[in-house]
DNA sequence: AAGGCACGCTACCCGGTGGTAGTCTTTCAA
DNA sequence: TTGAAAGACTACCACCGGGTAGCGTGCCTT
C-alpha cells in the first residue's frame, strides 16, 4: 500500500519530467521547474531519484524496452514471416507513436545518459535490429521477401519507423491506427512482400 | 584577402564545434574547450560569432540547405521520375552521410535554437517535403509508381535516409557510394517502381 | 623609426542550477 | 495526549559557464 503510494509519486514525477524535457528540452529544463510543476519542491524529487540524469534514464530505458517487446513479441509468434513482419511493424509504430515525448527525449539526450545506462540501452537496441534481422532472413529463406541485405533493410525499417516521432502530431490527418497500418503497407512493399503470402488485408 | 582569412578562421571555429557539439553534445560543450581545441580564447570566438547559439545555427542550416539542393537538383533535372528519385535518393545520402554529425547535431540540438533560426530551417524542410511528395505524384501519373499516400510516403522516405546519421559508422561495411545506391534501391522498391520504368542497374 | 591600429588575451562578472543540510509539520501509535 | 518518525519544505551553497571590459603586442604603414 505504501510501495503503491512511492510508486504513484515516482510515475507522476516521471510524467512530468517526460512533458516538460520534450518540449524545453534537458539542460533547459530545470528540477524547479518540474517539481513547480506539480505543485512541490526539489527535494521532493531527490526522494524518488538519485539525480538528474537518473531521472533520464528511468524515462528513457523502459521505451526502448518496450519497442524491443513489440518486435520480439511479434517475431517469436505464430503465422507466417509476412504476417509476422506486418504485426512486428504495426505494434512498434504504437509504441512509437503513443510514446512519442520519450522516444523524442532518448535520441534527442542520449549525451547527457552515463556511460553505464547507454551501454545498456545500446544492448536493448543492438538485440532489437538482430531480431527485426532474423525475421527478414525467415522470410527471404521462406520465399516471402525479396532483399539483398537484410541488416542494413533492418536498419532502413527501423528508421522510417523511428522517425515518425519527429514529424507525428497526435490529432493530425490519420490517426495511430490508419498510421501503423500505413507503414506496415510500406514495410512490406519495400522487402517486396507477395500480397498472396498471406496478408489479411489489401 | 583579409576577407579570406576571416571566412577561413570561422570555418575553423565551426569545423571543431560541429567535431565537439557531436562528441559532447550542446551544453556539454563549453566555449573554452573549443577554444582550447583550437589553440585559441573565448574571446576569438565571440569576435566571429555573436553567441554560443548562433554558432549552432550557423553548422545546422547549411546542411539543410544541401540535404534540399540535392533532393530539388534531381527533382527539377531530366529523366523519368524513377530515374530522378533514384538520383534524388543518392544525392541526398550522401548529403547526410558526409555531414553526418551536423545533421545529427540538428537533429539532437533544435530546442536550442532561437525561435527565428528554427523557423527558418523548418520552412526548409517543409520545401523539402513537398518537392519529394511532387516528384512521387509525378511517378504516380506516369504510371511508374504504385503509392497510396504521397505525402505520408515522402516522410517515410525522408526518415529511413536521415536516420542514417544514428548508425552509419565511416569506414564500415559499405562504403558511401554503395549505401547511397543500396538505399536508392529500397526507396525504388518501396514505392513500386517498376524496373522497365529506367533504372541504368539491376 | 615611429605611430597607430587590428587583433587576441587576461581577468573578471554574475546569473542560474544541481544538489544538500537542517527544520517544521503532520500523522499515527501507544 | 504525547512522542516519534516520515516526509516535505525553506534556505542555502558552490560551481560552472556564457559573456564582456580593457590591456598588451606585434605588424603595417608612412
Amino acid at each position: 500500500m505504501r510501495e503503491e503510494i512511492l510508486a504513484y509519486k515516482r510515475e507522476r514525477i516521471l510524467e512530468e519530467a517526460v512533458k516538460l524535457f520534450y518540449e524545453r528540452g534537458f539542460t533547459g529544463t530545470t528540477l524547479d521547474d518540474i517539481a513547480a510543476e506539480l505543485g512541490v519542491t526539489k527535494p521532493f524529487i531527490y526522494t524518488h531519484f538519485r539525480s538528474k540524469v537518473e531521472l533520464l534514464a528511468a524515462l528513457c530505458r523502459p521505451t526502448i524496452e518496450l519497442s524491443l517487446a513489440a518486435v520480439q513479441g511479434a517475431a517469436e509468434g505464430a503465422g507466417s514471416p509476412t504476417e509476422r513482419l506486418h504485426r512486428a511493424i504495426v505494434d512498434f509504430t504504437n509504441v512509437i507513436l503513443s510514446r512519442q515525448a520519450n522516444i523524442a527525449i532518448y535520441f534527442r539526450e542520449e549525451k547527457n545518459l552515463t556511460k553505464e545506462a547507454l551501454d545498456d540501452i545500446n544492448a536493448l537496441r543492438k538485440q532489437f535490429d538482430r531480431v527485426l534481422s532474423q525475421l527478414l532472413q525467415e522470410g527471404v529463406a521462406a520465399g516471402e521477401f525479396l532483399v539483398t541485405d537484410v541488416d542494413l533493410t533492418s536498419l532502413a525499417i527501423g528508421g522510417m519507423i523511428s522517425w515518425a516521432y519527429t514529424w507525428h502530431r497526435p490529432g493530425g490527418r490519420l490517426g495511430l491506427v490508419d498510421l501503423s497500418e500505413r507503414m506496415a503497407e510500406l514495410t512490406l512493399q519495400m522487402v517486396g512482400a507477395h500480397r498472396a503470402a498471406g496478408v489479411k488485408a489489401a
